[in-house]
DNA sequence: AAAGTATATGATTAAAATCGAATATAGTAA
DNA sequence: TTACTATATTCGATTTTAATCATATACTTT
């Protein structure tokens, strides 16, 4: 049943955090290590998951991979968009995640870049 | 996150059969076993994790317990709505489980009768 | 070529989840 | 009251999942 791995996919808070943020701007691993405070291999298996389920696409360049929202799947599966769009705003938590990209961006965060957003 | 919550209780195909049945018609844990062929425990304890994640709601008729969907958290949640009346149709396992729906109320199936579908 | 950086993957551990058999609990029938 | 039925819960075994540290792989810089 593929709508099951993408609802396992789903069903864990990390992942909605990523999904959250990544359905703002396209992010590479580094970039949500930082904004989520992640461990670089557990951001990277997450990631892999959502991929996995093709919620998320990965594009490498040079030696980064960015990730974004897949559109597709949005269309294919109009629960998804829902979720996306009208619940996860709702969530303190994501809340202040994308508080943090905000300013991860307003700091000029990139992956070329090495940049805090924690100023300990 | 009570989202991941519900999103976790929705991540699990048993759990999504007994979802596309009971969206359909309001049954007791004796009806979902012979429909879906569970086994009693197992019913029993799925359809519990659907309650606590409030998406069924259970009332006890004598010795019966009677769950239905949670119709208000299909308000609060449009994506789960959307899953429900969308998605679930779609799914082969899932005609399959209504085709038996039908099968059983045919037959008269309740709780006060032992009613069987497969012949066997 | 060596060193540095980004990311994926292997190994390990702990926690969570799943399942069937057995049993406890609650309600009904005899 | 005892026996029966429906359902929830316990128990034990197994599987799955999440996390971190270490390391492999790929790309860039020196």
């Amino acid at each position: 049943m593929v709508i099951v791995e993408v609802l396992k996919a789903l069903a864990d808070e990390t992942r909605i955090r990523i999904l959250n943020v990544l359905y703002k701007e396209t992010l590479c691993v580094c970039d949500l290590e930082e904004i989520l405070k992640l461990n670089q291999s557990n951001a990277s298996r997450h990631l892999t998951k959502l991929k996995n389920a093709k919620l998320i696409t990965g594009t490498k360049q040079a030696q980064w991979v960015y990730y974004r929202v897949n559109e597709k799947i949005l269309e294919e599966y109009s629960f998804v968009n829902e979720l996306l769009k009208k619940e996860l705003d709702k969530i303190p938590q994501c809340q202040k995640d994308v508080a943090r990209l905000k300013k991860y961006k307003e700091r000029g965060g990139s992956c070329e870049k090495n940049v805090r957003i924690d100023d300990n």
